[in-house]
DNA sequence: GAACACACCTCAAGCGCTTGAGGTCAAACG
DNA sequence: CGTTTGACCTCAAGCGCTTGAGGTGTGTTC
């Protein structure tokens, strides 16, 4: 029954304090012990399980409310568990979606940076032609219209 | 010398209204142009030039103080193009590191739903599998230590 | 025993927007 | 000619944190 500081969990689990904070305040997770002189927080073994799930949501992108369903079907275990795959897999559906979309935004900052290259090397041809695929590039980017 | 109203430059630009309010509160375009009786806003071409621009720099997520440089080094033009050039370059770099992370998310996402899948189906032998992918695929996410 | 470092605390403001409330103006309808 | 519609306005709050200010507690050093 080891006792650990919000630096440990912080360390462990990849969060900031600030924001193992802020996930108490919004009672996402907690409430944690506190020692009785200091007032600081102390972590069991049960709460770093639940933080290091949570910290792997977050770093795919999981909103706070979606974690919260995470963590509710969590705890109703095997009875909840088709819900808790449906739920991840419209994650990974985003973020296949994410995915493509990256591609196309460094595609523009390649070819936007090559333009402005060609404008320093003072290659007029080079910056037609990088004109050209700079307007390519922010079609496919399909921000404008 | 035509005028756009604020829903026109929303529509060609990407931008939704309210960013368009905001990027002119902080300065970052304008001041614009007003109709004198309603107080609405009045666009011009050259407004909706620089707007375009952000548009594409906002979609590659570049950052509203990257933005103000971008818009100075464009009106030094030709003088600050290699600059302008490694600008670009470094979001370029940063889009690159963003998208393996979002390879190594997307596995972690599919590799937990299978989990929760094989849980659903009360397979405990692909349970115990599947947890052996989700562990390895947690390594690659790099969140935890 | 005083002074320091260090980990922690709370509270408030900032980021880059989005959402919503509440109100104005201009043209179109009955 | 009153009213509805629609596009616009401003202002305030919310999101999910991060950053910073200002203060307390504990353990080590001189």
């Amino acid at each position: 029954m080891e006792i650990l500081t919000i630096q440990d969990v912080s360390r462990r689990s990849g969060l900031s304090e600030p924001t193992l904070r802020y996930y108490e305040d919004i009672k996402l997770v907690g409430p944690i012990e506190r020692d009785e002189r200091s007032g600081h927080r102390r972590y069991r073994a049960r709460d770093l399980d639940t933080i290091e799930a949570l910290a792997c949501l977050r770093a795919v992108g999981v909103g706070i409310e979606d974690m919260r369903t995470y963590l509710a079907n969590r705890a109703r275990g095997r009875e909840a568990a088709a819900e808790q795959r449906d739920l991840l897999l419209r994650q990974a559906v985003r973020i296949e979606a994410e995915l493509a979309a990256q591609h196309a935004r460094l595609g523009y900052l390649r070819e936007k940076a090559s333009l402005w290259d060609a404008r320093d090397r003072g290659d007029a041809d080079a910056e037609a032609e990088a004109m050209r695929h700079v307007v390519a590039a922010v079609e496919k980017l399909g921000v404008l219209r």
